[in-house]
DNA sequence: GAGTAACCGAGACGGTACGTCATGTCTTTAG
DNA sequence: CTAAAGACATGACGTACCGTCTCGGTTACTC
């Protein structure tokens, strides 16, 4: 598993973090529109060809800078669902809840605005910025819904696409829509009606 | 309640449809990140300040495009639910029905998005175009809900704005996250779930 | 003999001197080499696409900002040859002093300079910069040499267009070779060789 | 006078001759604008540290591309006078035909022009350039003039340097100003106007 | 019917950012 | 220590739009 040296001076790995970090900070104080490269590049003390050398453009850039964000400020929220002996409807509970936590912070809140931003304005990149980010969580969900209806525990009709998709979509519109962030409250209520929908009556 | 007659040339009422016009033109060959003012001015066959005069950023004006485009084009959305003496449940089906039809014409899906890229871009955008284009459609999901609650059709504990969110939510993160177009067959799935969760028992 | 009057906003021409003179000062202090379209718009207090709107590229900005140095500094030397009935040996001398002594301004000296790379570097814009600049002075010396022919006072072989050559080029020469710009007091002893050359020995 | 034998892996000799001669290769397609330090390494099939090891700057490289272009093909015009029973003006004008004949190259012309660009473009390169370049031809001039001075074939008064500047000049002079290649006929005439101006006429 | 004020197209204007290219330096591995 | 490769900060390139402005000219109300 030996990496392939190539000849020539190796990329800084430190410019990558200072870079992404440049990122989120404008992206923080400017919002998606107002990001520019130029503005990046500044920021990080990096000329322009180091940024374009590692990402094609503005999307993937943001793209990575939101990741990363992810990962290291929210762990908990990309791998959610362990093995465990709860009932789908409380892991689902605790996951749902560990997001509208998340998206609650201001922060993550304008990196997922960010990150529709970048699908919604070039479809182009929509399918990327997807598979990296939204995807893992949606799988998640989808997972924890298809373990329910295995145990019995959810009707057998259950199209879980389409409810990850409303538990998603949910609070992504929430967010789009919602200039106070005060405003996440009801998300558990949410899940309440839908797993009182989702419930087997057999079981 | 008369317009107050201002002195001189009166604009051009042509016009705006012009604009509007190739503004969605622009908008369905080139997403919302293609689309200038420029080029919009060019194709509508009119001078940059008279874009200006009318509307003050691209934001607003292909809010009013896709605005017009769904007024034009399916006016059964934005004004579902006459009082009738139908179940709430039947009215929510009706609409549900006919909004995923109506998204799924991808011109109606290609306008959505590009509200949503506006709205997510700049949050300053963002309330003015929910103001005139979502609001109108959360409120009547709203209502229908509320109407079914007082019935006692649905239980007296829910939350209605939250339900709404799901269902208006669900279509647009689907249209952000799938890049082909054949999908939105799962909508009405969806509902099923949620009006058996809305259900109260004790009708 | 009307100017057609284009449509929209014509152009600035106060912008065109303020860019001409910016261009010189850079000249001067930098050289043509120093010298870019970021720079001297900046000076210029000038967006850069006024600058590409009135001249394509560098040679041609230079180009113009020298002919117009040399039209307002030193008009004697572009029509040096009035009607006279000084001998032609005379008006050579007048005009290759006053050529000399022009010259021997380091200001002009940069600007001859800085056409000359202009030429040298891209033949494409050579031949314009030609036209424009030296042809007319090399155009006056030749016509000063054939009326000295015609009248006999110089030989009737003399071919003008390689003793012009010889008096411009032995300057250019000088300005290319010489750092030290004390150095063109020989210049008026050339002439003396040539015209001892020219002279007809039968007149 | 044993090179002094530095440690280390010793410079390969023949990429010398490899970076040269792409020098002038790019000189000859695109210019001396055109011609830039990358193209050279990457037609060289080199390095741009290798470039930079051995000449510091683009007029370096220029200068010595077309000093050794020179030398190879027409080494008669850097030594034209050997010590001869000629004439000083039997002496000119052999070296003046062969200067102009080697100089209606148009690959040799280019060579001309790339220096004088370099020369032109930044006064600081200029003074070096001359004196690997120019000087010695110059040099070969004025010597022969001054044997002729000498001799009593010439003048007494005779100053050489201008009579040398007014030659060399001329070509450059027409090198610059002649886009059309077929030019370079009228230089013999002016060798004769001077001979006949420099003639000792108590001789 | 003459003013007059806002309209219209075209396009110049100062800017900002784009994405690319070249410069000259630095850092790596290999000889 | 040199070599090739290529990353790096810097900075200029020439282009595209931004939103504003200034033109000559056109309506259509008001006096």
């Amino acid at each position: 598993m030996d990496e392939v040296r190539r000849p020539g001076r190796p990329r800084d790995a430190a410019r990558d973090e200072a870079i992404l970090d440049a990122a989120r900070e404008v992206l923080l104080r400017d919002g998606y529109a107002g990001l520019s490269m130029e503005k990046v590049a500044a920021a990080a003390g990096v000329g322009k060809p180091t940024l374009y050398r590692r990402w094609s453009s503005k999307a993937a850039l943001v793209g990575d800078a939101v990741l990363h964000s992810f990962l290291t400020a929210a762990p908990g929220i990309r791998l959610p669902l362990r093995p465990t002996t709860d009932g789908a409807a409380q892991q689902l509970t605790a996951w749902f809840g560990a997001y509208a936590t998340s998206v609650g912070d201001p922060r993550h809140a304008a990196m997922i605005l960010a990150l529709t931003a970048a699908a919604a304005e070039s479809p182009h990149d929509a399918e990327s910025l997807y598979q990296h980010h939204t995807h893992a969580q949606h799988e998640a969900v989808v997972s924890c819904l298809r373990a329910g209806v295995t145990s019995g525990e959810f009707r057998a009709d259950v199209e879980v696409e389409a409810v990850a998709d409303a538990l998603i979509g949910s609070v992504l519109y929430q967010l789009l829509t919602r200039t106070s962030s005060a405003s996440l409250h009801r998300t558990e209520h949410l899940l309440v009606i839908l797993l009182a929908g989702l419930r087997n009556p057999d079981h």
